[in-house]
DNA sequence: GGGGATTTGTCCGTATGTATC
DNA sequence: CGATACATACGGACAAATCCC
């Protein structure tokens, strides 16, 4: 009786860490019940009986999966199995951008040029594929482009929107949750240094038109083109907001 | 004295969370100091007190920003500035994977998919830019894939180095990271799931070796064709892969 | 290499706010 | 509205790791 293994992680040898081990204890249990996002996972008082462990490593544990959306915590309710998005990365390199030890118009110019590669390659495979229904959709959000544009409003919102529908059809999830992050890096740093949203809305409705055209004339290089010409947009206004801070 | 504002905190009602609010106050503290990373933060002890509230709740926010790479504790020595690296992205994407209600082999070709059209448009880039010593460094790593592959040895290591130096020379930072991240994705779970790697290591060098000798030659659409069927490959093995397992 | 000081890791107990039924 | 279950937050205590002298 000289040594009494308290709990059954000391001698698994599997971490050192209780903290560690417990935030793999729980994703390894939401993969063992395969449970969705949205189930409800086992309360804090559960989880440090079954894992044999102190409430504030738990709570520790849980405060990290839930930065990683892993897990969803409500207040008063319950614990929930998370929906695994791309927010982890929108804040990070959102911290990333604004710590940025160079100006941040490299860093911004760094992701920009990584969505104008994807969207680039992806639109080409969009051209292809594209049915009725799909540009029937882009056609009604570029008409309220235009309407928004003529009234002399940005329209931030119906942007996003338009290139998150150009890729639903393309079936692969990641893509449009991808590039949406990478849209809010940019609009979230955009608005902490103050910079103002789009000084030529005609201009924006205008390339978005080209690229509906192209694509409904099944032109793959022509819309390859007019994206490319999007984001040459795109860098200018990033490069006079720049200049307007000096 | 009937009423003191312990903290600008409440006073400010930027947040009613506590915890929120101190991960906010972190963050903008390494902000406002211009920290880099490695840079030392205050210890726990002082951030309780200059931020007025308990042990624990530092605790809870210091956790929840070193899961995302804000920060990086070391036990028994101090808190200090993350890399805010693409972490958090590899183990969220890992889960998600993992975790996927669908087999997994759909969510990892929309990880190869993106990885695929991000390639094939920075090649273009690549050849355009790419000098002598870039050249010769990927000939080094090449040399060592076939010696390797004359062995019968995989090399994933080597496959990883080269694409992250091919891109090195576009002088975006953010573009090598976020390859690897994927790669990282890619074979942690492979790793997982006991998938054996790379059953034919010759083909493998042979691609990469195609891709070099494209870009010796300055020729852009030969380096994207090459490219592309780098990826016919590797979509090809992950495809037996699961059959394997079915 | 030994010892003390500093700092993070873990645990316990208690009180409070909050959401659901 | 009350009752209940749960997360939130506080305070104190000791253990473990690291560093410095």
């Amino acid at each position: 009786m000289s040594e009494e293994p308290r709990n059954t992680r000391q001698a698994a040898a599997g971490e050192r860490r209780v903290g560690t081990q417990i935030r793999r204890d729980v994703m390894q249990l939401i993969l063992d019940r395969r449970l969705p996002p949205g189930a409800p996972l086992p309360t804090e008082a559960e989880l440090m009986e079954s894992l044999g462990v102190s409430r504030n490593s738990v709570r520790e544990a849980l405060k990290a999966l839930q930065a990683l959306d892993i897990v969803e915590i409500r207040h008063g309710y319950g614990t929930y199995v998370g929906q695994a998005s791309l927010t982890p990365l929108v804040d990070g390199l959102t911290f990333r951008t604004l710590a940025g030890v160079a100006d941040d118009h490299a860093a911004l110019t760094e992701i920009l040029q990584i969505r104008e590669v994807l969207e680039e390659g992806l639109i080409r495979r969009v051209a292809d594929g594209i049915g009725d229904d799909g540009l029937a959709r882009l056609e009604s959000i570029v008409g309220r482009m235009e309407g928004a544009a003529r009234a002399g409003e940005a329209f931030p919102d119906l942007d996003r929107t338009f290139h998150e529908t150009l890729y639903d059809t393309l079936g692969n999830a990641l893509v449009p949750q991808l590039l949406a992050a990478f849209w809010n890096v940019y609009h979230r740093v955009a608005k902490v240094r103050g910079w103002t949203s789009d000084p030529a809305p005609a201009v924006t409705a205008c390339r978005h038109r080209d690229i509906l055209t192209a694509l409904r004339a099944r032109d793959v290089a022509g819309a390859e083109r007019a994206m490319a010409d999007h984001f040459r947009g795109i860098e200018a206004r990033s490069g006079q907001a720049t200049l307007g801070v000096r």
